[in-house]
DNA sequence: CCGACCGGCGCC
DNA sequence: AAAGGGCGCCGGTCGG
């Protein structure tokens, strides 16, 4: 087993507490802070779990410094987790500084201080909540499951730490290319470049308004409606619907203006330095347990400038994702052994046509996806029953999960995230006064469905977010093992987007890295659902520029 | 003047 | 009768 060692900073130095496996105090250092990072590289050489309040806090200059750690506990995350699982008693996080933690947030400063002045962090004490969380998970209803969880949940951190230290490669001159082949050469600032400058032109001159703005919602849709058009608003989808000689000229508009405005040349000066893209990864910073981003809108890098992520020289980036990764989350949850033989197959929702639930893949993807998200229009609400009989087990975990949202409860993940209280009006007196359905007005109903859909999909989403983790978990130390030396000479993580992973390696390595992949898909399969047959197949490839993926 | 909000759209 | 989940981020807009 490892040693527990809690960091905790005090003045000017770092106080490192040695714990026993019941949580006491075996000894104390005193180490100073700019002693940090070797006594910390010095412990690394046998097993031990770091305990800190927030990896945020504490990670950052750890790599700066070339220290990389095997494993942590994140008080931060884990009191997240524990203040809202079904499985654990809230009593047991009870404490003075509670509203603290609960109110904690993580720090992304790209350059900050080890020690920053005032840090609400400072007033915490981390020694005590971690007993508190100890006993909360002692005491829960499963504690395996959520120790796993609180594992995973601590390991991400470590993972989006060390994803913002390396970056992803990102080359500038392709990035540049690309938008000046789109609209033309860079414009002074506040204007626009000469294609979109004459698209506003054109786009003036259709629908007769001089001095209009298109980027302004507003004094579009008057000028639509001026011309004559039936539209309600200015969505490219519903545009795409009308026939007007004007309309091509403005979806260009919006889909090169849209471009620019993301990722033109200020994302470039903003988020990309010496050749890297860095934004922030956020764990835990969705309810369901997925991870969002700060900077860069690094989950949303739009397809039409991946190209300018290319490796570096001698390297490659092994690009993986999971083929449909909540349907066989949801088989494997549910215990469906029909929904789990379907995804037996490379493409699920082919083993759904070939076992003769469904006539076509089509009706297989929309089906599942109406039930995973709550559809209930066309087609894919009418497959509802259908999908119901040749799977009750699967269909009937999130068409529970939907009602019991719909009652105001609280649903939980397979590892036992819970999912919110609901607050809105609809809630509070459905409780209060057992309302029949003929008594709740419309408004309080389309709310009470809503929030069925939210925790519908909530289970799902978040036992998929719990199955990624897992596989970064296991995935994280299997690539430091491939390699030797610091991080950024072995293979490592460089970008993560809910079930796609990119890995940047040399590439001599580069299919080790494609087995360790899969090893790790396997093992997160394992964690979660033991012995149950679902498969988690990947796509992966070994590729010089994240664009050729997929 | 600044912050909050909105419409819209990129990703899964 | 109607009924699609989760984000981040932009420019525009509006209210304090």
């Amino acid at each position: 087993m490892h040693r527990v060692v809690l960091l905790r900073r005090g003045g000017d130095a770092v106080e490192a507490r040695e714990l026993a496996d019941d949580g006491t105090t075996v000894g104390v250092t005193s180490v100073a802070a700019g002693e940090l990072p070797a006594f910390v590289a010095g412990r690394e050489a046998e097993p031990v779990r770091w305990v800190w309040d927030d990896t945020t806090r504490w990670y950052p200059a750890l790599l700066d410094a070339g220290v990389r750690v095997e494993r942590c506990t994140d008080l931060r995350l884990s009191h997240a987790v524990l203040r809202r699982s079904p499985f654990a008693d809230p009593a047991l996080l009870a404490g003075d500084d509670a509203a603290g933690w609960d109110a904690l947030a993580p720090v992304f400063a790209a350059d900050q201080a080890l020690f920053p002045l005032e840090d609400p962090a400072d007033r915490l004490d981390p020694v005590a909540e971690h007993a508190r969380q100890r006993a909360a998970v002692d005491a829960a209803t499963h504690p395996g499951r959520l120790e796993l969880l609180l594992a995973a949940e601590s390991s991400g951190a470590l993972v989006a730490a060390e994803m913002t230290h390396a970056g992803l490669p990102w080359r500038t001159d392709v990035h540049e290319r690309i938008l000046t082949e789109l609209v033309g050469p860079r414009p002074a600032a506040g204007l626009r470049p000469p294609v979109l400058e004459r698209l506003v032109g054109e786009i003036r001159e259709s629908f007769r308004a001089p001095g209009l703005n298109p980027d302004s919602p507003g004094e579009l849709l008057r000028a639509l409606q001026g011309a004559g058009l039936q539209v309600e608003d200015t969505r490219s989808w519903n545009l795409q619907q009308l026939d007007h000689p004007g309309i091509p000229a403005l979806l260009e508009y919006k889909k090169l203006a849209r471009l620019l405005a993301a990722h033109g040349w200020s994302w470039l000066e903003t988020w990309v330095r010496e050749g890297r893209f860095r934004s922030f990864f956020v764990p835990g910073g969705v309810v369901t347990g997925r991870w969002a981003s700060n900077g860069g809108g690094a989950l949303s890098v739009p397809a039409q400038i991946r190209p300018a992520a290319i490796a570096d020289d001698g390297w490659r980036f092994v690009v993986a994702d999971v083929a449909q990764l909540e349907p066989r989350v949801l088989a494997g949850m549910s215990g469906d052994a029909a929904m789990a033989e379907a995804a037996r197959a490379a493409d699920l929702y082919q083993g759904m046509v070939d076992s003769g639930a469904v006539n076509t893949r089509a009706e297989a993807k929309i089906g599942m996806l109406s039930a995973m998200y709550g559809g209930t229009r066309g087609e894919g609400g009418r497959m509802m029953p259908r999908l119901t009989r040749r799977y009750p087990r699967a269909i009937g975990l999130v068409e529970d999960a939907a009602r019991a949202g719909e009652r105001g409860e609280v649903v939980h993940t397979l590892l036992g995230r819970g999912s919110p209280v609901p607050t809105g009006a609809w809630a509070e007196r459905a409780v209060a006064l057992g309302e029949a359905p003929e008594e709740r007005d419309s408004r309080a109903e389309r709310e009470r469905r809503a929030w069925g859909r939210f925790t519908r999909n909530f289970v799902v989403q978040g036992t998929g977010a719990e199955w990624t983790l897992c596989w970064l978990a296991d995935l994280r130390n299997r690539l430091w093992r491939l390699g030797s030396g610091p991080l950024a000479e072995r293979p490592h993580l460089v970008f993560f987007l809910h079930d796609e992973v990119v890995v940047h390696t040399p590439e001599h390595l580069s299919d080790d890295v494609a087995a360790e992949v899969r090893h790790a898909a396997a093992t997160a399969g394992r964690l979660l659902f033991g012995g149950f047959p679902v498969d988690f197949p990947l796509d992966v490839a070994v590729v010089g520029s994240w664009a050729d993926a997929g």
